[in-house]
DNA sequence: GCAAGGTC
């Protein structure tokens, strides 16, 4: 009788690649007919014997349990998700008015260049006697898992009737743990494959249905919108174009204020005496081989909003003539080394020093990732596991010349290797974005692929390194009971900051400042009221609307830079050559439409609600039809009253465009 | 011709 045949799917080819690996690598397995099946890389190895294959899942054990019996096993992977959901033909733009949308069937399809994957998986599973789901082990994985096992079931229901569709659950593509995640199969989360089904068909519904309904009215009623093309609307890219418009905002009503404030310099000598022009003209040849120092010092009130009074103040100033020394005080002030490497501050990064936009960095960092120079670009996650072997990789950096090697011999001498530090988040998924090979820059052909990749490897031999180690001084003045400061820094130990050029510095200020004696009088060099104005903020940076989103859940680390980039596309943002954004006429005009309604869908509050209701479903304390049903309803309503009030997203449209007809 | 989420 032929062997028992297991088939496992993984979410994208380079962990299929993994698993064939460490299967081929168990005693006595026989690796063959690796071959590309058109839509995927399938790989087959015979005479596969693990302990325990199905023996335990979760501590308890799973039926029909095989043991210790050789499996083939055929190992093959997705690209992503399989499936995708839509209304149907009957549906269409023209058929039926955009409010049925919220309660129409929704169809699961192939499209068609994932059809032929699904075919590919519903044969391969007429063969198995069992599936194992070998997905990314984070929500959308779960969803996945889902889709395949839909498909396989399609090709093989006995592996559903028997029960033998199992889940891993691994976090990293090591043999010491896929090896355990044999070991311990458990079954798909239906409540994460809910969480994600309640998103999708939400986003789907309320996306679908609003974007129909901007489309047709502005195509109705004002000039070129024919041409223009879809007016969309999304969850997730109009809190985007929110956050546009919103800094813009500030801008065009920005009142510039006038403000007063006073600055002091003094002068010291190296050892902390005092120059005062009384002294020298006493006794100029004390001080003759002295080198005297300017310090400015700035007000501890740093401004006030009225004349009189700052005139006032400086006035008592002149007139006590005389500052005295209140504080000097010095502790010692570290610059941390940063955290290991996640998706959206790689986006914050790149954007901030190599001024490459995130979805340039995102197609980059893609290609990149397949050549194998660095590990997987979309990842949450900001900590390494124990296993991770560091001394390996930087060893490998060792034999680069340049930069790199001389940076890494640094850190593998004399214990200059530190552990890196944990940042906050974990996507159980992926580890944190490392470089996966050890090359010089030089022999990237591609300029902002070397630039990407320098940039990854610099952060994370940064990572590996001790922080910098600095001394802060503080010294105090008083002077007609008003108080001022300065402020210096002296670096003692650059460490991290050495590799990570050109782009962090550590301010050095004004250098450490002088040991002067508390209680010395010192008379200023220098006393003066300025004025000045308050300016209005910037245009939104790249960075900044990355990070908003980021915060308020807007959008993946795989998906925010496709939202900016939607935004962009549809015109209703444009992006500056200092990766700015501002609204175009149509993306203020959007938000203006809804806000004279009352409706706000230009926050991100109703994302950050939507995803807490997810979570909720993730976690089994509601259903999917719990949180659907009332959002869809407030959605509708919401949706009945833009149409009744419509004529106010005219009105702010007329604003800038005119109308059909006009002329 | 619509969304957002995966991934190539």
């Amino acid at each position: 009788m032929a062997p028992p045949v297991v088939l496992n799917v993984a979410e994208k080819p380079s962990v299929a690649r993994a698993l064939a690996q460490v299967f081929g690598s168990s005693p006595g397995s026989r690796p063959r007919n690796n071959h590309q099946a058109g839509p995927a890389q399938i790989f087959e190895c015979e005479n596969v014997c693990f302990p325990s294959l199905y023996q335990q899942g979760h501590g308890r054990p799973l039926p029909n349990s095989v043991i210790d019996e050789p499996h083939t096993m055929i190992t093959t992977s997705v690209r992503g998700h399989l499936a995708s959901q839509d209304f149907g033909p009957a549906y269409g733009w023209s058929r039926c008015p955009p409010v049925t949308l919220f309660e129409a069937p929704i169809n699961t399809e192939y499209s068609e260049d994932m059809q032929p994957l699904e075919r590919m998986l519903r044969d391969l599973s007429r063969r198995a006697s069992a599936l194992i789901l070998w997905l990314d082990c984070d929500r959308e994985g779960e969803a996945i898992s889902d889709e395949v096992r839909t498909v396989c079931l399609k090709g093989n229901p006995r592996l559903g009737a028997q029960n033998r569709i199992y889940r891993a659950k691994f976090s990293t593509v090591l043999p010491g743990e896929i090896r355990k995640a044999l070991r311990t199969l458990g079954r798909v989360n239906e409540n994460f494959v809910q969480a994600v089904q309640a998103r999708s068909e939400h986003d789907l519904r309320v996306g679908a249905a609003f974007t129909r309904f901007q489309t047709l009215r502005l195509q109705k009623k004002f000039d070129g919108f024919q041409e223009r093309g879809v007016v969309s609307y999304g969850p997730c890219q109009f809190p985007t174009l929110g956050f546009v418009v919103e800094r813009w905002a500030r801008i065009e009503t920005f009142v510039p204020e006038n403000f007063w404030t006073i600055e002091m310099s003094i002068k010291l000598n190296a050892d902390g005496s005092v120059v005062n022009d009384s002294d020298q003209s006493q006794n100029g040849n004390v001080y003759i081989n002295q080198q005297s120092r300017a310090i400015h010092l700035s007000w501890k009130r740093v401004r006030l909003y009225d004349r009189p009074t700052t005139a006032a103040i400086y006035d008592a100033c002149l007139e006590a003539g005389v500052a005295v020394v209140t504080s000097l005080t010095g502790r010692p002030k570290n610059k941390w080394r940063p955290v290991p490497l996640a998706t959206v501050e790689l986006q914050k990064r790149a954007s901030k020093y190599l001024r490459i936009g995130s979805e340039e960095l995102m197609n980059k960092a893609e290609e990149l990732y397949n050549q194998g120079y660095i590990s997987y670009p979309r990842t949450e996650t900001e900590k390494f596991r124990p296993e991770f072997d560091h001394h390996t990789l930087i060893q490998s950096f060792q034999a680069v010349a340049g930069e790199f090697g001389d940076y890494a011999s640094r850190l593998l001498t004399n214990n200059n290797f530190q552990n890196p530090r944990a940042g906050q988040n974990d996507d159980n998924a992926h580890p944190p974005i490392t470089p996966a090979k050890a090359v010089n820059v030089e022999s990237i052909s591609d300029p902002i692929q070397r630039k990407i990749y320098s940039l990854i490897v610099k952060h994370y031999l940064a990572c590996c390194s001790r922080d910098a180690v600095g001394r802060e001084t503080e010294l105090c003045l008083k002077i007609a009971s008003e108080e001022f400061v300065a402020k210096g820094l002296m670096v003692l130990e650059r460490n991290w900051l050495d590799i990570y050029q050109p782009w962090e510095r550590w301010s050095t200020g004004q250098g450490e400042l002088p040991r002067v004696a508390v209680g010395s009088r010192i008379t200023p060099t220098s006393l003066l009221m300025k004025d000045g104005q308050t300016n209005p903020p910037q245009l939104i940076s790249e960075v900044e609307l990355i990070a908003l989103m980021d915060r308020n859940g807007i959008g993946t680390d795989a998906t925010i830079a496709q939202h900016i980039t939607t935004i962009c596309d549809r015109r209703y943002a444009e992006r500056d050559a200092n990766q700015r954004f501002h609204p175009t006429k149509l993306g203020i005009a959007l938000v203006e439409g809804y806000n004279s309604m009352g409706y706000r869908l230009n926050l991100p509050d109703l994302r950050r609600e939507m995803e807490a209701n997810c979570s909720a479903i993730a976690a089994g304390h509601k259903s999917k039809n719990d949180v659907l049903l009332p959002v869809l309803a407030k959605m509708l309503d919401v949706f009945n009253k833009a149409n009744e009030e419509v004529h106010k997203l005219d009105a702010a449209v007329e604003r800038h465009f005119s109308k059909l007809g006009s002329n």
